[in-house]
DNA sequence: GCACTCCTGACCAAGGAGGTCAGGAAAGTC
DNA sequence: GACTTTCCTGACCTCCTTGGTCAGGAGTGC
């Protein structure tokens, strides 16, 4: 139920060239130091990007990486997806494939609101939304409630 | 973004201690058979739960473990917290300790929102609900689309 | 031809996941 | 007091993931 260097990575990288737009590839090294990231693993995680169809690349001199799509078709739950896997499997098998015995029958139930539930939060946020800083509405209903800001 | 062995085993096991109500101590080895859990590792995972409170055990002939509050009170968010730690932590940090820098400003605002979004579910599921069957409105709003319950 | 930038695979150290094994320590029974 | 039962604990194991680094190759533009 953790959130991975990788996937952290790849959204804020995600992010920039979001906000870079069409003024053409942005060059790795550029989006390294925009966001502190160690470049060569940076690299990685944008290649994984690229075979996702996420972002486009070109080599040489005024080559660079950039959006495959418009900043707005992109979600969260995508970029996550492209570097993590599935979200929210139970063991590595989605909670539609478990039989659960005895009492605990209905746990399956828990494990899809836990994945629905994610699936409502990061799918609805595209590149765009986090880049202007207009968060969908169910975003702000969740982090409203000052308890949300609060470790436990 | 996944759900460990370890959490989906505890759960289940605490289940099976909810719905053994007050009929005296559980072995083991009965919850392991009843949810095909490997014993040793089971053995374990329930001496992390006694650790942080959830569970009680005695030892010797008519010995075993039971809940150490009511089944009402129990929640799944404690038994995962217990077993995998914090919920929804970003590279082992909390949300809300993050500085994001550039465009990535907002993301912030994302993973907090991920986090209560988690919380919905999981504070509010009670090992009672959960043995009864009577799971609460959230997991029910939740499961009732049929997009949920489909891979992605 | 040369500089630039991405592309790719190999490698690496540390830690976690998912267990197993062996023995010790309390509790109950005879 | 001996014996059985059951939990308790630490050590160990294999495989995989995490979070990187390194070295070189392959397009691209001038």
């Amino acid at each position: 139920m953790r959130v991975s260097a990788k996937a952290d990575y790849a959204v804020r990288a995600a992010a920039e060239l979001a906000a870079a737009g069409d003024e053409g590839p942005v060059k790795g090294e550029r989006l390294a130091e925009a966001q502190d990231i160690p470049l060569q693993f940076l690299e990685h995680i944008l290649l994984e990007l690229k075979h996702h169809g996420i972002v486009r690349a070109r080599r040489g001199a005024k080559g660079g990486y950039w959006l495959a799509r418009p900043a707005d078709e992109v979600t969260i739950a995508e970029i996550v997806r492209a570097v993590e896997g599935p979200i929210a499997h139970v063991q590595s098998t989605p909670p539609e494939d478990i039989e659960y015995r005895g009492h605990a029958e209905h746990l399956q139930e828990v494990w899809i609101a836990v994945r629905a539930s994610l699936r409502n939060v990061l799918e609805e946020v595209t590149l765009a939304d986090l880049v202007s800083g207009e968060l969908p509405s169910v975003v702000g209903d969740l982090t409203a409630d000052p308890d949300a800001w609060v470790a436990r």
